[in-house]
DNA sequence: GAGTGGTCTAGACCACACA
DNA sequence: GTGTGGTCTAGACCACTCC
């Protein structure tokens, strides 16, 4: 279970690293030395120092944000994606997180192609969008984006910004959402998505597919959401029996 | 949504290898040209072919195995992970894989530390074990480790050879197992257990733990499973309403 | 023994962020 | 402008696999 005893110098520049995150002199979102103090300090150089910090990044342990340098990590988030609907705000709140998001663009659009195929419709039907992006602790998280079926929630759009999209549903159209297939495969962020999150290219995450259907068993929303790998886990608990 | 136009090197190796992953000429399992070998074609330094691959394999396009080179990955395997017992051998044949699993080891110990803390129990009791790899089509993709609670079933090892471990439940003892907690963590495989899938040190990974328990709500089983992240998706289909 | 990927060094220049 | 991470080259030697 422990490091093997191989010299590698980037297992010393690992150890060293991963020292002060479990002492604390590192705590979560502090920065770390610049990869030229790193590579001066414990005479390595910068190629390898990369390397041994791409290692505790893959782990979860450091992240980068833009080109501003490497931070320790925070705790994740732990949610339970076979429910119907993530409150975002409420639930990273419960774990003690200060959560933010941030619509980047909403509007309507013929629903094609792929998502014709979730929508399972024969015709191109008009759906509303919302794409947003999600931070904990001023830390990108995620960027979804949502679609909706347009002729079950005419005027959609201008309601969202005041209560969550299920809640919308339910209260202004009477539609009870229920999850009818998710879809979860580990992926490489594109850069189209990672430069909404401020994360270099090539950021390895999460690509999580929903697809909610009304009490009528009308598909009426699908999702996209991306998350950074390292910012969640997923926990689901099931009802005693 | 296409790739930046930017001219960088590592890019145009990355194209180089996708043309030839989505024209076919590479098939899954295939070998790719050594890294020698694209550094001389591509007119580019190794250390940026070898940058250019890593990001492919992140992306789960392209695979290690061993030191022996670089090959196309094949499918992932789409699994239900809610699903009370996962059928490797059933589910992977459906889906067109060659599955293969083996018994690493087996044994009995008793429960300890965070064990006893999952199977929720006072005393260390005692508990079976069983270690296990599985592959399909000859990659390695999943290293497992059960705990049985062992006073529920006697003898227990020597039944498993046979059958799945979840009819031996059944049809030995008369448990019927139910899935009480799941937790899914993209983490980095430690080298101890990349060693045993035949991977390269701190390779990407989901791990995933299962708790079950009987219909007496008795924690019967523990299981903590490492998949390589690119040879599964989790897929939920719920019940039509 | 030849060839593979894995580790490592010592440089260089660039794009971007921040003061 | 200065400093950061991001890209890139041209080497070198090692550990392991396969013939």
């Amino acid at each position: 279970m422990e490091e093997t005893k191989q010299d590698h110098q980037y297992l010393k520049v690992k150890r060293f690293i991963a020292r002060r995150l479990r002492s604390g002199k590192l705590k979560p979102h502090d920065k770390l030395p610049t990869e030229r103090d790193l590579s001066e300090q414990l005479s390595v150089n910068r190629n390898t120092i990369r390397h041994a910090l791409g290692i505790l990044e893959r782990e979860g342990r450091i992240y980068r944000s833009g080109r501003r340098g490497w931070f320790a990590s925070g705790a994740r988030l732990a949610f339970d994606p076979s429910k119907e609907y993530v409150n975002f705000d409420k639930l990273s709140r419960q774990q003690g997180f200060q959560p933010a998001w941030d619509v980047k663009e909403s509007g309507i659009c013929p629903a094609t192609g792929e998502l014709q195929e979730l929508f399972r419709t024969a015709k191109p039907v008009s759906l509303y969008y919302v794409f947003e992006t999600g931070s904990l602790d001023g830390q990108s998280v995620y960027y979804s984006e949502c679609f909706f079926l347009a002729r079950v929630c005419p005027g959609f759009l201008s309601k969202i910004v005041t209560l969550p999209m299920t809640d919308v549903f339910r209260e202004d159209y009477g539609i009870h959402l229920f999850q009818k297939d998710l879809l979860i495969r580990p992926v490489s962020i594109n850069s189209r998505i990672s430069a909404q999150l401020g994360l270099p290219a090539h950021y390895p995450g999460l690509f999580i597919q929903r697809v909610k259907s009304s009490q009528n068993n009308l598909i009426v929303q699908v999702d996209f959401e991306y998350w950074r790998y390292d910012s969640i886990e997923l926990r689901s608990q099931y009802d005693e029996i």
